[in-house]
RNA sequence: GGAGAGAUGGCAGAGUGGUAAUGCAGCGGAUUGCUAAUCCGUGAACCCGAUUGGGUUCCCAGGGUUCGAGUCCCUGUCUCUCCGCCA
């Protein structure tokens, strides 16, 4: 969320960053909101000053034995004008509020601009597409063939959009987020956390799923919200506070289910276990001082593009363009994964820097020692990666012609040792 | 689910209607000198002002009573204790 005070000083470059990405000026509407609110704030701020002079006054003469009746008038009558003037005061700073909680982030200035993924710029591809001298197979496929992977009972108990993984293959699952986790953990300094999945409206707003998008998730009948990412959980650790400089940067990374309706997506995916309800994921999440957060954007991508590469995975690297840009994002790099079976690359991890938006929502700070003042951190999160995607990613790319799966190499540990799971499951 | 207690600055902790004690820590300064002691100063956000500066708000949140609320009343949130239930 944008600071008033910063769209009243950099008015220009907040309405070129509206424009690019597809949104009116926003700016001239806003300062004249900001200077009737700041108006009818020091109009009440003399009201309060005179009521509090004369109630000092008041508690002086009674004190001495007399009379105050003219004071406790006078006091009556600056009441009324203040509750008009504190209704203008909460009115104006309502509507600021409404106006900024739906504004988006503004795009790094390197970021490409562009109407829709079609326009993101490719800059970098690792490895090689694996090729195959017989015709590989859609992820699904393998899985049904292997008698391990379950839509029908999935559909029944659930509906559409789940899985249920069976044996070798929820292990795999298994295997997968452990071996992210150990690296994030024990190579990238993060610190591993197990968070909840259910949270409240307030953690909704901090990280930007609220207010606008209440509808790609999923709400419980008590009032909480399931998770679509743990970078809510995990960014918002940082919420409400004020840490000491020496603290940051904080580095948390966590395994857990992701939540999400997927409203928007009818018709889109609907085979297999690309886009389901819900799925595994590790994330990572940064948070940091200001001027360091550009180099910890490319840090958090290089730790996602580790995975892949430890895998033996094809990818590239995109940043994208403003038109597909995130709500609370500055700048976003997607990594995505060669599919032989479906003979492209996807989507698997999508790393941001978030800049001072989501601490401005937060109210999350840091302040330095010796230091007037206190000033808002950065934060970024990246996927490190979807778990359900890279299993998607192993059994395509894995695969062999009898329909078994090799199983690579830095999971065959977390495995208890499996190197293929027969074709027979 | 039942009963009770509580929420005050980075931390600890007073304050039951008159405008937030005190201690510790951190930071700045002074002084004395030897691994430290002593003394002084120092909360946050915001508004006005060209500067020195002035002011408002903030005791979990939101309402209410009052000339005046940390203190009284109502609602909510969270924490703790005991009981019950439970992976």
């Amino acid at each position: 969320m944008f600071d008033v005070k910063w769209i009243r000083e950099n008015p220009e470059v907040f309405d070129k960053g509206m424009k690019r990405r597809g949104l009116e000026p926003l700016s001239e509407q806003i300062i004249d909101l900001d200077i009737r609110h700041r108006t009818a704030l020091t109009d009440l701020q003399e009201m309060q000053k005179r009521r509090n002079e004369l109630s000092k006054k008041i508690s002086f003469l009674k004190k001495e034995g007399e009379d105050a009746e003219i004071q406790i008038h006078e006091v009556g009558a600056i009441k009324r004008s203040m509750s008009e003037t504190e209704e203008i005061v909460s009115t104006l700073s309502d509507e600021i509020e409404d106006l900024l909680i739906e504004i988006p982030n503004t795009p790094d200035e390197d970021v490409p601009d562009g109407e829709d993924e079609e326009d993101n710029v490719e800059v970098r591809k690792v490895g090689e597409p694996k090729t195959f001298d017989f015709k590989p197979k859609l992820h699904d496929e393998l899985g049904v063939s292997l008698g391990l992977m379950d839509f029908e009972n999935a559909a029944k108990i659930s509906g559409s959009r789940f899985v249920i993984l069976k044996g070798a293959l929820a292990r795999l699952e298994k295997a997968l987020a452990r071996f992210m986790l150990d690296t994030h953990t024990d190579e990238n300094g993060f610190t591993e956390m197990y968070t909840p999945v259910l949270v409240k409206d307030e953690a909704m707003y901090g990280t930007g799923q609220l207010p606008k998008f209440a509808s790609e998730s999923f709400k419980t009948e008590n009032g909480y919200w399931l998770i679509s990412t743990s970078e809510i959980t995990l960014a918002n650790m940082a919420a409400n506070h004020v840490s000491k400089e020496s603290e940051l940067p904080m580095r948390f990374c966590a395994y857990s289910q992701c939540f999400r309706s997927e409203a928007g997506a009818a018709g889109k995916d609907t085979r297999g276990m690309m886009r389901q309800h819900q799925f595994g994921k590790v994330e990572l999440v940064s948070i940091v001082k200001p001027e360091d957060s550009k180099a910890e954007h490319e840090k958090i991508t290089k730790c996602a593009e580790e995975i892949l590469e430890k895998l033996g995975l094809a990818y590239r690297t995109v940043v994208l363009c403003t038109g597909d840009l995130g709500f609370g994002s500055h700048k976003t790099y997607d990594i995505e994964v060669w599919l032989p079976g479906e003979k492209r690359y996807r989507e698997i991890s999508s790393c941001s820097n978030c800049g001072d938006f989501q601490s401005h929502r937060m109210n999350a700070r840091f302040k330095t020692d010796g230091v007037k003042g206190s000033k808002y951190v950065h934060t970024l999160n990246g996927s490190g990666l979807a778990v359900g995607r890279t299993l998607i990613a192993v059994l395509e790319n894995y695969q062999r012609e009898d329909g078994s799966i090799e199983i690579p190499k830095v999971l065959v540990p977390y495995m208890g040792g499996m190197e293929v799971i027969p074709a027979n499951g």
